[in-house]
RNA sequence: GACAAGGUGGCUGAAUGGUUAAGGUGGCGGACUGCAAAUCCGUUCUUUAUGAGUUCGAAUCUCAUCCUUGUCUCCA
């Protein structure tokens, strides 16, 4: 008996504009697809928090006892700069600059992607594709679906139909718009572009002979359009039909737009049940992105080496602040909220070994089990991390309740405490616990310690002016005494 | 300009028709302390951008106004 049969899951779906019950396809199997990262600079926070949301609803899909295929591509092949006839590769561009080859640029980026979310301790995907490594999948695709009349070929290039697609299919459906009024939004450009109309978009795009990232194919020397790679991969891992396809918001349109539409193209049908689409961190109500400039790279905070933060946070600070907020709503960056969370995410993480050395009585005045559903039900509703957390700081209150003996636990809801409160803080907010202990520390907590039973000594013989001075000048270094009824304990 | 999503306390952020608007953080009071800090307990602040309407009842639905953000070109 897996937990997904006792818990109904109810996910937004983008696509309806609802939230819908989910069913999988096939039954305890779930395959999911995320857009990943075009590697051609440092990941951002925002990226991450995308990344992030989806981190978490895999490890809740998974807890539920689903088998879960989940694919996450590295788009290395870069999308065109612009739309122009001299159309250039986002990363042939960047090697150019650098004076790198394409390869080495997505190589580079490629592990700084890695090491960044390896320290946001995500779980790594089932897969990550690369396009580059899946050209030959979506060359196949193009003939497909130029075999059944939806594209066309221009000198070496070949571009999607919408108008044509439009008229068997919809198009626009899950961005809300309309192909008419796209057209009469058209601004009137000069004909120097090959597309019949200015709502197509490139599946195969004619490499000219200065552009460095090029594959052979039936139209000639090129690469892949812009929406392909996806299509190709997700299409491959996971079926005509799959579960969950999520992204960032900014993604809807054009880019899952077109998906639809190529999938549809060649397969008959939508590829997609259910699209989930994650929204964007801000920061100082600006959007956060690459090309505008207004973003702080996951390194800058890790060491507070930045403008807008007063101190480095820790990752695991960091995914408890987005945790606090619903992935489909925008998420706004600042130095209080950050703060706050560290505050409030350490109060969490004490209360943990608070609980282990609790006593236990004969009676509960904590509903345990009753609150453990009520944490599956705020998860069950759309994952919903903001009352969740809500629920954990509700056993927060009571484990120290129970501390200052004003009430009490059996043993036994003790247990279920303790397994429900680390199953959601660890396997599925995936929040760990701060700071490795390694040799040179353990010299550290040594030397501090001896540094705490001097103080102690002088608190005895009421020397004040000694056991202060120890006191506040580790606290200039940033190493925190506390005292308690068993004794001082530190942290730095 | 077109389309979309929003405007909730000092900050952050839930709740979309039904008793006291969740939680975190901050403020205040108390416990603890030699004094602090840390920790713990209690409590407080909003009437939900503005105005009008629908309803027995609205943050939640409708309309108007103001404002913010996003997409429409690559973007998580």
């Amino acid at each position: 008996m897996q937990l997904y049969q006792n818990q109904q899951l109810r996910i937004y779906n983008s696509l309806s504009g609802k939230k819908e019950i989910f069913e999988p396809l096939s039954e305890g199997h779930i395959g999911m697809y995320v857009c990943g990262p075009t590697v051609y600079s440092n990941v951002h926070l925002g990226n991450c928090r995308t990344f992030m949301s989806f981190d978490m609803i895999f490890r809740y899909l998974k807890h539920l006892g689903y088998k879960v295929r989940y694919v996450r591509n590295i788009t290395d092949a870069g999308h065109l700069v612009d739309d122009a006839e001299d159309g250039e590769d986002k990363i042939a561009k960047k090697a150019r600059l650098e004076q790198l080859e394409p390869m080495e640029v997505v190589q580079r980026y490629t592990i700084d992607f890695h090491n960044i979310l390896e320290q946001f301790n995500f779980l790594p995907p089932s897969i990550e594709p690369t396009a580059t490594g899946h050209i030959i999948e979506q060359i196949e695709i193009i003939k497909d679906i130029l075999e059944k009349g939806f594209a066309y070929e221009v000198n070496g290039s070949v571009y999607f139909d919408v108008s044509k697609f439009n008229d068997s299919y919809e198009y626009g459906k899950l961005s809300g718009r309309k192909l008419e009024d796209m057209i009469a939004n058209t601004r009137e450009l000069a004909a120097q572009d090959d597309k019949k109309s200015p709502q197509d978009f490139a599946l195969w795009k004619k490499a000219e002979p200065q552009h460095i990232m090029r594959w052979p194919s039936p139209w000639g020397d090129g690469f892949p359009g812009w929406h392909l790679e996806c299509t190709a991969m997700s299409t491959k891992y996971l079926g005509e039909t799959f579960d969950i396809h999520g992204g960032g918001m900014d993604l809807k349109f054009p880019h899952h737009e077109c998906e639809i539409a190529q999938a549809e193209a060649c397969y008959g049908h939508s590829p997609v049940r259910y699209w989930m689409h994650a929204n964007m961190l801000t920061m100082n109500g600006k959007k956060m992105a690459k090309s505008t400039g207004n973003n702080i790279l996951p390194g800058e905070i890790f060491t507070g080496d930045n403008d807008i933060l007063s101190k480095a946070f820790s990752p695991s600070v960091v995914r408890f602040f987005m945790m606090q907020a619903h992935y489909t709503s925008i998420l706004d960056l600042s130095n209080d909220a950050l703060l706050a969370s560290e505050k409030g995410f350490s109060r969490l993480m004490d209360s943990l070994s608070v609980l282990q050395s609790l006593g236990t009585g004969n009676n509960s005045d904590f509903d345990v089990q009753a609150w453990k559903q009520q944490c599956y039900d705020a998860m069950n509703d759309d994952f919903n991390t903001p009352i969740l957390i809500a629920h954990l700081f509700e056993a927060v209150k009571h484990i120290n309740l129970i501390k200052e003996g004003k009430e009490s636990i059996t043993a036994a809801d003790k247990e279920t405490l303790a397994q429900t409160l680390n199953a959601f803080i660890f396997d599925i907010l995936g929040l760990e616990e701060k700071g490795g202990s390694t040799e040179d520390a353990g010299k550290l907590s040594g030397v501090i310690e001896l540094l705490i039973k001097m103080r102690k000594e002088a608190r005895e013989n009421k020397d004040f002016a000694t056991s202060d001075k120890i006191r506040d000048q580790l606290a200039e270094l940033g190493i925190q005494l506390k005292d308690g009824k068993e004794g001082t304990t530190f942290s730095i």
